[in-house]
DNA sequence: TACGATACGGAGCGCTGTTCCGCTTTGTCA
DNA sequence: TGACAAAGCGGAACAGCGCTCCGTATCGTA
């Protein structure tokens, strides 16, 4: 959590009333947090109409507790939301890090980006009212991802792993087209295909140039 | 879940092969008929997703018997769909006989339309999967009941009521327009909006021009 | 350590979709 | 006409869900 973001009194983006709370006890807060990631993994698996219940167990916790932090399944995909593009956002510079290789770090970084690709194509069916948060929500996703994912390609170019010239919006749209449709169909894997786009961007290797 | 469903795969004209079943018993068929016209009452105030429940009490029948006929929602909303078409598009002539002139035939007709406007609408969500078929539904509804409204807005101008110019089509449209949005919303009656605009037909009567 | 305040867990309620089977109605045939 | 299989009916019963409520456990503090 490298963004804890304690006291300060700024005029917080957001989460100034509602975040991550900021008086809660230190196991409220725990669970929270515990909550979200649960959600987030129930999301991928059961998509964002699991039931309540599901969540609660994977978390370890009980349904009150569920409802206590999150009153309505809104709520819940819409924190899932932003703990997820957070969450990709950092993952980002870290893999960058900790992988083999820029492009490697891309691979790794799209699988994550998948993931979270449920929850956002959930969210708009879980929203159909207020579309306006929605929109709000979606201009935060750009902001947060588009920059990481742009410092993802910028450093595979520069290591000579991929031509450059790819920009990052075209690339996430374009993994975000490849993930629509919910059916569990065995025949269609939207992350084989990911992967052949990513792979797509590879220069030949020096061996056979 | 490719369902091998007979019923919205061939939109056909009528009921020649699937409509109010040819060779069930007479109770049979006469529950089918109860059944879609209460599940059309139903859908008017508790949306297409009212508990079976509820429907089967409308119409006096028990669950089993819904069931039976229609195994799924869809069905019964695509049954009911076609049922509704099919009773506003014989309503019309029948109203311009018996109503007080052309124009009050016109509104008795909007209000029928009005009603199966929930169904239409309540349709598309009960049918994201099979997006076909409801196309097919919906060349259906404009084949049988664009010819209808014309026949109304030429008697109404044909009578003097009404100038003549406005096209079934746009009038239509219009309509269903004016009553999107599944809320409740009281200060939002479609019912009253449609009114306005049908007024906004007349022709100033003859005593003030 | 002691004691509110805070948060937790999950039994319980009411509602839902769906199935299943004993009973009733219908159509037919002698 | 009466009898009898087949077709159809009703609704109890089951399973799964969202949501609430309150006795109990945990935390933070004096």
């Amino acid at each position: 959590m490298p963004d804890p973001n304690p006291s300060a009194a700024a005029p917080d983006t957001n989460r100034s009333a509602k975040g991550p709370g900021r008086n809660k006890r230190a196991d409220a807060q725990r669970n929270e947090q515990t909550l979200l990631t649960a959600a987030a993994a129930v999301f991928v698996t059961s998509g964002v109409d699991a039931p309540i219940r599901r969540i609660a167990a994977e978390a370890g916790v009980g349904m009150g507790t569920i409802y206590r932090h999150f009153p309505t399944r809104a709520d819940l995909v819409v924190a899932v939301y932003r703990h997820q593009v957070d969450a990709c956002a950092e993952a980002g510079p870290r893999l960058l890090d900790s992988a083999d290789s820029p492009f490697a770090a891309l691979r790794e970084w799209a699988d994550l980006f998948v993931d979270f690709l449920v929850t956002k194509h959930g969210l708009a069916n879980a929203m159909q009212s207020n579309s306006g948060g929605f929109e709000a929500l979606h201009a935060y996703f750009l902001d947060r991802l588009v920059p990481v994912c742009e410092q993802l390609l910028d450093a595979a170019a520069e290591a000579g792993e991929i031509d450059p010239g790819t920009r990052a919006y075209e690339l996430m749209r374009g993994i975000g087209n490849l993930c629509v449709g919910r059916d569990s169909d065995p025949r269609y894997d939207p992350r084989r295909l990911v992967d052949l786009l990513l792979k797509g961007l590879l220069r030949p290797r020096s061996t056979s140039a």
